[in-house]
DNA sequence: AACTATTAATAAGT
DNA sequence: TACTTATTAATAGTT
């Protein structure tokens, strides 16, 4: 499209290249834009320019899509804990024991049985979790800023290869 | 483009929404991929279908331009602590200071200099960070699995708006 | 930032 | 499911 055939390779001018990004950075949103609201679809366009400015496009929200794509729960449940909040896929008692036990009066012996529960639980239902906690994972103790900082299981290639 | 004018609005009948899909997804892909070569942008997209499996485009790879939008450092330098690896722009004697210092051998106070150290560091250079770390930040304490968990800081959306 | 010649994408048809 | 075509949409070069 445009005054002559499209070559494809990159553009060495700087202020073609500036032109050009920004004009295709908005096609491109315009069609992640429109392909959701004709069909629904989820998407998150993340773009960084040739200067490394991150442009993002998302529907719902890019960080959703995202969050769906790493943790592909399907049946999803969040719970309000003191962890700040957990996704899993089934409710059981010990779900409920621990997800309702405040994380800061439990000493260091019970949060270390905490962690070794949700390990398992986590590992036996194929779950992936995410969890918002402060930077160095020291703030809860005393001083909880939840929902700041989130921990993420690195998501494994295989799995998704296996699920398309 | 096509024989109507394109209407904006969901589509209901399931074959059309199929091919709809299908064919929108492949152009957003391609535009996506063109806009990569002609001017070097880093470009992420994670489509998820309205059956909800989830396809991806990324230059150089998805997870790279995610990584980049949560953790934008620019120049980085990967240290191996205790802390697991954390990601900074540049070093001096404060940083190879606390990062040199193994976490295990300190106390309660000096972990929350250390944290307080992190926070202010990052928070002065505009820089985030990821380190690794296991799921409840204890572990580091006594049997670190470095590496397996990640820490994110949650981006802002003011933070992003100032940038562009 | 706005314009237009031209190519590119695609909705509906086959 | 893939191919075709009429038509609209995107955009390269220009101002």
């Amino acid at each position: 499209m445009g005054i002559k055939k499209n070559e494809m390779k990159k553009i060495s001018n700087k202020n073609a290249l500036k032109a050009t990004f920004l004009k295709r950075r908005q096609g491109l949103f315009h069609k992640a834009d429109e392909l959701c609201t004709k069909t629904g679809a989820q998407i998150a366009v993340i773009a960084f320019s040739p200067g490394d400015k991150p442009f993002t496009f998302g529907h719902p929200s890019a960080d959703s899509v995202i969050d769906q794509y790493y943790y592909p729960g399907k049946q999803v449940l969040e719970e309000n804990s003191s962890l700040g909040s957990v996704v899993i896929d089934e409710q059981d008692e010990k779900v409920k024991f621990w997800l309702d036990k405040p994380i800061e009066g439990m000493g260091l012996d019970e949060l270390k049985e905490f962690e070794r529960w949700v390990e398992d639980e986590l590992d036996e239902t194929k779950m992936r979790r995410s969890c918002t906690k402060d930077l160095l994972g020291l703030n809860w103790i005393e001083d909880p800023k939840l929902d700041e900082m989130k921990i993420r299981e690195s998501r494994t290639k295989d799995f998704l290869a296996n699920w398309v």
